[in-house]
DNA sequence: ATGAAAGCGCTAACAT
DNA sequence: ATGTTAGCGCTTTCAT
C-alpha cells in the first residue's frame, strides 16, 4: 500500500516541460511581473502536471536565507505557553514560515541545544521564552546575528523586541471592576510576592482602590496558587469581604468553592474575579469573571516583529510590545445596572 | 547593542584553517574512522576555533534528507494534544531532528496547507492528528512518499504506522478499581455514545462489571463533557450509585462537587473515578483517583517509529501501537485494605 | 589517509 | 522578455 516514492519534479523539468529556461520558471514563481503572460501561462500548466513544488531549502541555500523560525519555551503543556505556541504557529503559516517547537522541558542545557539547533539550521530567527531571567544564554543566538524576540519577559527595547502583557493593568481592571459593582471591601487572594506577576497584579489592585476613598483593599497569601489552598484560604477568613481579587483562576475556582461550603453566595455576598481565563473558569460552577490574558496575540505579534527585523532589517526599531488585559464578565460578579 | 552579524564559517574555511581538504573535514564530522587521528585533532581545533556550524540545509541537499519532521495536529492549545506535542519534540530532540509545529486549528484547510508545506521542505516525515477520520486528505504526503504516523487514531496496519491509547482497557481499569474498592452499584457519567473514546470506555466498563455476579452497571449520558454538567448530573440522582465513573475528569470534578452540595460525601459515600488526568483532577477540593494516558509516550513513540521507518526504509513493519492507560489512585476511591 | 571535483535544486547577475 | 551560468555549503565517488 505504500506509494512509489516518485522523485520529485525539479524546476529543470518544469523549464524542459514549458519549452523555457530554469531562469523564467523561478521568475514566474517568485517575480511574475518580469515575464509575458503567456509564457507564465504555459509554465503554470507545468508545474501543475507534474505536481511541482519547489524547494525552499535550495533556494535558501542560494539566497542566504531560511524560512524557519524557532520556538523555544520551557513547556508547550502549560497552557498559558501553548497558547503563545499556538498564536505563533499560526502568524507563522501566514507569512510562509515553519516553526520550530523547542520545548527546553524547564531544563537549561535542552534550552541552549536548542538555540545551538537554530544556529545550525540557520534560523532566520527565534521567538523565545527564556528559562531564566539572566539573558547570557541567549548570546549563543545573539552573536550569530539571529534576531530573537522575548515573549513574556520584558527587555530594554534597545537590546531587541520583546512581548508581554501587563499585569499592573491587569490588576487594576479586576478591582477596578469589583469596585463598579459595588464591592467596597476587597481582598487580593495573592500568590508569592517574589511572583513578579502577583506583585504586579496586586500593585494594579492598589492602584484602582486608590481611586475610591471608601474602599478598602486587604491581601492573604496563598503558598500554592492551587485550588486547595484557595478553598483552606475561604474555610479561614474571619471577616468576608464583599469582593474578591484571586491572581489566579486556581485560587479563584477554590476561594468560590470554599465560600459555598460555609453557605456564603457568589456573587450575592462575595463577588469574585479570577485571573488567566484558564479552562476552569468558565468550567467550575459558578463561572468565573475573570482577566483575560491575549496570549495568543502575544504568540503572533512575537512572530511579526521578528520577521519585521528580519525583512526591514536596517529600518527595524527594537520595541517592548505591552498588551492590555482585558475582563471577561461572567457569574461571579455582578455588574451594576447601567455600568 | 546588535551583534554584528558574523559570516558564519564555511567548511571550506575550517579546511583553510586545519591545513586540509574540505572532504577530510567531511569526513571527519560524519565518518570519523576514516581519518588519521591526528588530523582529526587538528579539524577539531580549527572547528571549535572558527566556530564552524555544519548547515544541515546544504547537506540536506547533498543527501537528498532533510532533517525536519512534521507535527500535524488540530490544536496545540488542547492539553491532549500539548501533551504529544511535548513527547514528540523530546523525541525528535533526541534524535537530531527538528520538529515543525503545524497547528491546524480545527481548519481542513490549514491542514492541507500544512501538508503541502511539509512536502515543500521535503520533511523527512510527519506525526499527524488528523482532523477527520477521512484519510483521504493524508494522500497528499503520502503519494510524495512521506512516512507518517498518525496518532490518537488508530489505521489499518498496512496502511501505516499509529499510536493511541486503549479507552476499552481503560474503561475497564477504570471499573475494575471501583469493585476493588467495594463499589458494587457503578454509574457511569458518560459523554455522547457517537464519541469513540466514550463508547469504548463504556464498553471496557461493561466487561469488568461482567466479572462480579453481584454488580450492577448503570449509565447517564451528559450533553457537554463539563464541570457544570457533571453537577446537573450530581443533582438529578435519585438513586445514588456507590461508584461512580466519569468518563472525563470535568465530569467527575463537578459530579463531585454536586454530590458535596448534595451533602453526599466522596469517597464514603460515593467512590468516584475521572479520566484523563487533567490538571484539574488534582486541583479540585477532593483529588480525583482518574485513569492517566500516557499521552507524551504517545507521542515520543510516534516520533520514533516515524524514524525508524525513515532509517529502516526496507525493513520497517508498520504497527499500530496501543498503550495501556493507567490508576492513580488519589482521594475520591478508597481501595480496600490488603488490594 | 587524503584530495579533487561533481553535483544536490535553486536564484540572480549578466547576456542576449 | 528570456536564456546562460556561476555559485550557495555540503557530501561523496573516484583518484592519488
Amino acid at each position: 500500500m505504500d506509494a512509489i516514492p516518485v522523485r520529485p519534479a525539479r524546476i529543470q523539468d518544469v523549464a524542459a516541460a514549458a519549452g523555457v529556461s530554469v531562469s523564467t520558471v523561478s521568475n514566474v514563481l517568485n517575480r511574475p511581473e518580469r515575464v509575458n503572460a503567456r509564457t507564465a501561462e504555459r509554465v503554470r500548466d507545468a508545474v501543475a502536471a507534474l505536481d511541482y513544488v519547489p524547494h525552499p531549502g535550495a533556494a535558501g541555500l542560494r539566497t542566504g536565507h531560511s524560512s524557519s523560525i524557532g520556538l523555544v519555551l520551557p513547556d508547550v503543556t502549560n497552557s498559558f505557553y501553548a497558547r503563545i505556541a499556538r498564536g505563533a504557529a499560526g502568524a507563522a503559516y501566514d507569512h510562509g514560515y515553519s516553526l520550530v517547537l523547542c520545548d527546553s522541558g524547564d531544563e537549561p542545557e535542552r534550552e541552549q541545544g536548542y538555540f545551538t539547533m537554530l544556529v545550525e539550521q540557520r534560523a532566520v530567527g527565534a521567538v523565545v521564552v527564556p528559562l531564566s531571567a539572566d539573558p547570557t544564554r541567549l548570546n549563543r543566538l545573539r552573536e550569530r546575528g539571529i534576531p530573537l524576540v522575548l515573549a513574556d519577559r520584558a527587555m530594554p527595547a534597545q537590546d531587541g523586541c520583546s512581548v508581554s502583557v501587563d499585569d499592573i493593568a491587569g490588576g487594576r481592571i479586576a478591582v477596578q471592576h469589583l469596585l463598579d459593582c459595588g464591592a467596597r471591601d476587597i481582598l487580593v487572594v495573592n500568590g508569592e510576592r517574589s511572583i513578579r506577576q502577583c506583585a504586579d497584579r496586586y500593585q494594579g489592585a492598589r492602584q484602582a482602590v486608590r481611586t475610591r476613598r471608601e474602599a478598602r483593599l486587604g491581601q492573604v497569601v496563598a503558598e500554592e496558587m492551587t485550588v486547595a489552598y484557595g478553598m483552606e484560604i475561604a474555610r479561614r477568613l474571619d471577616d468576608l469581604p464583599d469582593g474578591a481579587f484571586c491572581t489566579n483562576d486556581f485560587l479563584a475556582a477554590g476561594l468560590c468553592r470554599g465560600l459555598a461550603e460555609r453557605g456564603v453566595k457568589v456573587p450575592e455576598d462575595v463577588q469574585v474575579v479570577g485571573y488567566g481565563d484558564l479552562d476552569i473558569a468558565s468550567f467550575v460552577g459558578t463561572t468565573l469573571t475573570t482577566v483575560r490574558q491575549p496570549v495568543e496575540d502575544l504568540g503572533r505579534a512575537a512572530v511579526e516583529m521578528l520577521l519585521d527585523e528580519v525583512e526591514a532589517r536596517a529600518e527595524h526599531a527594537h520595541e517592548a510590545r505591552v498588551f492590555a488585559p482585558g475582563l471577561v464578565l461572567r457569574d461571579s460578579t455582578r455588574s451594576l445596572a447601567g455600568v
